[in-house]
DNA sequence: TGTACATCAGTGAACGCGCGTTCACTGATGTAC
DNA sequence: TGTACATCAGTGAACGCGCGTTCACTGATGTAC
């Protein structure tokens, strides 16, 4: 299993192992779905023997809560991000379109297995992705609390801006996510109409419930 | 197979069983995911020996491609009831919501399947929801074009606007299909906030690319 | 530094099981006369 | 209406295959002295 004859600590090599599941069954899920891949092709496809799985993880359903993890880890990443240039309204636009189209594409496998597995999946993997999905939106709801406008708004009126503005997202990442590697046009089409969508809202923004 | 001793016609015996595969796929759909359904589970849930599967489908992804098909049939009878009462903007919203909300509900296991597949699933089924989808979005920019305001605007941002109405709508479905079903109150809310939503893009619509 | 033992990631054989697909068949429905 | 033959939806046995999981194992890394 090792590459090199340079000694590496049994804490190293199990982590790459580990790793090497992941991303094998990351790999098999976008051609067949998560719950079509086999444990047997997950080790076989990360260079390890199928009993070797179970000194990782104790069923396929238990790796697939892992690779959850690993990619809200990378979508927080994103929001982070995005949250950096809190500047007005364009910004904010320009910013998230740009970085959600630059995220999921650098992350294509790991979004991919999210909005495949939202509904597709497992029980036990969906429920998961529903539940880090609701906490992005209260996420998102705290950051549109400080902006013009929204800032007098009731509870539930900002909570429905920020499912809106998620639903969005999700949107786009989906398109990116069918968009073949090649095609940058497209990504740009895809990003110059999130733009416009989240332009659309804003201006509903500066009309709901006008101040009294 | 005959429950009673009624003689009844090949045809409609044929018909009969075709349409037993069909829903029994469709319920097993629910729990393990289309990719996940066997030929054989089919066959047994819908009281048939595997081999006669084959008198009606010539393999599964040809039955998912049935599936599809059923269901975007029905999408559209929803369309077309949405479309039926087209005088201002709120009744359009109104009868919008209520009757995505009213239609998902009544056909939750055809409308999981397409939130399922979209991502999930086999590649041939995939591309045939994709395609249905695209032209949902195209029939309902045509009819976004006899609205005020809207008429004036260049084509692609139409068409942006009938991509963002289709993506609250599948956010709506989406929110549906995961309500458990006694759940009426949630329904109500699912079905207000998406008229806010709606509400809050129409006042987008006033201000975006005055009159010249 | 060297030795002796413990740990444990990965091995390989074996198991019973459900799978998709083949094949020759049965017997009720359909049709020609 | 009755008879003789054709059609064809559904049957049941059989196949080879990949699956998840068990088990006793090996041998390199880790540790105590």
């Amino acid at each position: 299993m090792q590459a090199n004859d340079e000694v590496v600590p049994r804490r190293t090599q199990k982590e790459r192992t580990r790793q090497a599941l992941l991303d094998a069954a990351l790999e098999l899920t976008a051609d067949h779905g998560f719950a079509g891949v086999s444990l047997r092709q997950v080790a076989r496809d990360a260079g390890v023997v199928p009993t070797a799985f179970y000194r990782h993880f104790a069923s396929m359903d238990d790796l697939g809560l892992a690779l959850v993890e690993q990619t809200f880890t990378t979508l927080r990443e994103m929001a982070r991000d995005a949250r950096s240039d809190p500047a007005n309204y364009d910004d904010i636009i320009n910013v998230s379109a740009s970085v959600i189209v630059t995220h999921v594409r650098a992350h294509r496998s790991h979004f991919a297995f999210i909005a495949r597995e939202r509904f597709g999946g497992v029980p036990a993997v969906r429920r998961r992705i529903r539940a880090e999905l609701r906490l992005f939106v209260s996420e998102l709801a705290v950051d549109l609390r400080t902006l013009p406008y929204i800032s007098a708004w009731e509870s539930q009126d900002v909570q429905m801006a920020a499912r809106l503005f998620v639903s969005i997202m999700v949107s786009t990442a989906e398109q990116v996510i069918e968009t073949p590697e090649a095609r940058d046009d497209l990504l740009e089409e895809i990003e110059e109409d999130t733009r416009r969508q989240m332009r659309l809202i804003v201006l509903g923004f500066a009309s709901w419930h006008p101040p009294h």
